[in-house]
DNA sequence: TAATAGTTCCGGGACGTATA
DNA sequence: TATACGTCCCGGAACTATTA
């Protein structure tokens, strides 16, 4: 049940349009040198940086992370941080915390007393930190392993991927990047449905554009993800295979897996059967 | 066992400074 | 200059650990 302080999450086109870009106006753009940014910004940042390296915490723990011997500024970064996360009121004035930007969600409770509760990531705080606070790989990995059960197909997968691709696993900066890769002048060697399954990507969420469920989000990226590792530049290696083929390296010991994406190549391919029959219906001869 | 101290979480506000 | 932010105050509730 999502409260009234909590905001209503988009599809990656939204992302791309409207979270995104402002995010970048909040907290910072990428490539951006710390220098310039103002200490409420940095702040924000490391907040997410340690977001990114551990699991759902309270305000408190994050707290704890920074500060783990000092009582009186253990409290006063405890304040910080959830003014941060929630916002805060001034002079009868509200203003908004990353919470309500959409970076973090709420997930879960601490019952140690009362009831606290514990934030992390939201997807979407998840491609911004690989975005923007220049991540390297071997943190990205940390983060993948503390964010697997929220992005299973992918982050779940990480290790077994990471042993049969290699380095195209950090692919996931393109699309954290923005880069949605549904652009039909993109290039790719003949016989690879890459643009077609990309577009039908957006089309299958398209509805998704104002509001998404976290699971739906994840699917939608994990799609784009696996599509995304069929694109290979023209010209620099002659593929051995055909289509989605090319995928089998992952799909071979993953059953369930190859599955779950014939299902959404086979729905992309009657979709286009059936735009492809309209068309030739309306054929004025 | 009962009092005392410490921890975790929440909230409000004053006030000076930084930012636009 | 209006607004947002940082820093420093404060207190209450509810729980846990320590001490006497």
């Amino acid at each position: 049940m999502p409260s009234e302080s909590e905001s209503v999450l988009g599809n990656l086109q939204n992302y791309k349009m409207y979270l995104r870009p402002n995010a970048h106006l909040h907290y910072g753009k990428p490539g951006e040198k710390k220098s310039n940014l103002t200490k409420h910004q940095q702040n924000v940042q490391s907040l997410l940086k340690i977001m990114s390296k551990n699991k759902p915490l309270t305000t408190w723990e994050f707290a704890k992370i920074s500060i783990p011997n000092d009582m009186a500024k253990l409290r006063e970064r405890e304040k910080i941080y959830r003014r941060l996360l929630v916002g805060r009121k001034d002079k009868g004035k509200r203003s908004d915390g990353i919470l309500n930007l959409g970076l973090v969600v709420k997930d879960g409770k601490s019952l140690k007393t009362g009831v606290a509760d514990k934030y992390r990531l939201s997807l979407y705080g998840v491609l911004y930190c690989i975005d923007v606070l220049d991540f390297s790989n071997n943190e990205i990995d940390k983060l993948a392993e503390k964010y697997s059960n929220v992005l299973p197909k992918v982050f779940g997968k990480w290790d077994y991927l990471k042993s049969k691709i290699g380095n195209r696993i950090y692919g996931i900066k393109l699309l954290a990047n923005g880069l949605l890769a549904d652009n039909p002048q993109i290039q790719v060697q003949q016989g690879i449905p890459f643009y077609e399954l990309m577009s039908y990507l957006h089309i299958k969420f398209q509805r998704n554009f104002e509001s998404i469920s976290e699971e739906q989000l994840a699917e939608q990226i994990s799609y784009w993800f696996y599509i995304n590792l069929l694109y290979n530049p023209i010209g620099k290696t002659e593929p051995k295979t055909d289509g989605i083929k090319n995928l089998d390296v992952i799909f071979e010991e993953d059953a369930l897996l190859k599955k779950w994406f014939l299902i959404f190549f086979r729905s992309a391919t009657k979709y286009y059967q059936q735009r492809y029959t309209i068309l030739k219906k309306s054929d004025a001869k």
